[in-house]
DNA sequence: CCTACCGATCGGTAGG
DNA sequence: CCTACCGATCGGTAGG
């Protein structure tokens, strides 16, 4: 008997409604959760396997490799953010227009996602080459537009005359904890959230 | 032939000048380095092993595993961050002060020992029990004691009433890029790198 | 501090 | 999708 080639998450979800998920999906979202708890070095086609229900080597016949399922979580990821950045740019707003919203974009996409974010934020690493010189041209390309959008406000007078640099690396971590702790007992809506981050980081803190 | 059991580190520096390093700081130092560069899990003990010019065996007449080297790369991080509390919170000043001072002490931190204090952020959750929980509870003191200075600054109407909790992870977050970027060419100098972190943290962004 | 070695586990393949 | 299996590598120990 032959199997089919491995489709993309995307492909894969095309023929299915929206409840069912494919085995693919399955396994995509069980190693983002292993990635984010233990580590991509840490968790094995084994353990990944028993999380779905399968042997390890039957995973081979939905992802190429272990790397590669690592590779779709960071790709698709870099995707959604360069896909929000593109939105904020054509806008015709002003930069501390479009810098709240990126900000707002950064929090909502932490909260749509969180394991997979996390995965995305921290285990790139791993990648192989020449997949992880691919990823951070992706990320390279996002930091510059939004350092763009930073200069910009900087030089109409909107904002302080920061560096627009250390303003943009602040910015992208100060939201990064959301994905390790936002989780269990959120006593705090995703509008609140955004609030008081966005209050913090545009406002600042002293009153 | 015996060897002798081994020394923490602070023991193994107090009998050399300060330009010498035992074999266990070398090590100790090269472990950091690579649990920050590829992980704790994908750093071998022979990959260690070889970064000091030993062979992975002799490695273990300076620490008694692989997990003991991490534990002490968190444990004496864990300790210095604590120690920098300890001094902010017996000051006679004011909560505005206090915050200052402790932004500063984690971009002093950082900037001192960046490849430590990376592997002491990131690499934690490799530590096995019951070191695992020690820490986390070390960790949990830490972000108590900064909350309240929080909530003392907020109730003295010197900051903005923010929800102290939301606040301190988003000062945790907001440095933690330092480590990844402030390496190569450090086109800006730690003064103004405090000045620009704590300027964008205590006022804000916008003009 | 080294050589030699151990059992366990890894990612992945063959073949059906 | 499974069983069976491979070579490589892992953390760590024995013994000197």
């Amino acid at each position: 008997m032959t199997y089919p080639r491995p489709l993309s998450i995307v492909e894969a979800s095309g023929g299915f409604s929206a409840v069912e998920k494919s085995k693919k999906e399955q396994i995509y979202e069980a190693a983002a959760r292993l990635f984010r708890d233990k580590g991509y070095q840490a968790t094995s086609m084994r353990d990944l396997a028993k999380e779905v229900g399968l042997r390890a080597s039957s995973l081979y016949n939905h992802f190429p490799s272990k790397s590669d399922v690592l590779r779709e979580i960071c790709t698709n990821n870099a995707q959604r953010f360069l896909e929000g950045m593109q939105e904020v740019e054509v806008l015709d707003a002003s930069a501390t227009e479009k810098l709240t919203r990126l900000i707002r974009l950064h929090i909502r996409l932490s909260l749509e996602d969180v394991t997979s974010v996390t995965a995305f934020n921290d285990e790139w690493r791993h990648l192989e080459e020449p997949h992880l010189s691919a990823f951070l041209k992706l990320r390279k390309d996002y930091e510059s537009r939004f350092q763009t959008i930073i200069q910009t406000g900087v030089a109409s007078g909107e904002f302080k005359p920061v560096n627009p640099l250390i303003l943009s690396y602040t910015l992208f971590s100060a939201v990064r904890w959301l994905y390790d702790w936002y989780k269990p007992g959120k006593k705090i809506s995703a509008a609140e959230l955004e609030q008081e981050v966005l209050g913090i980081l545009m406002e600042g803190v002293k009153l």
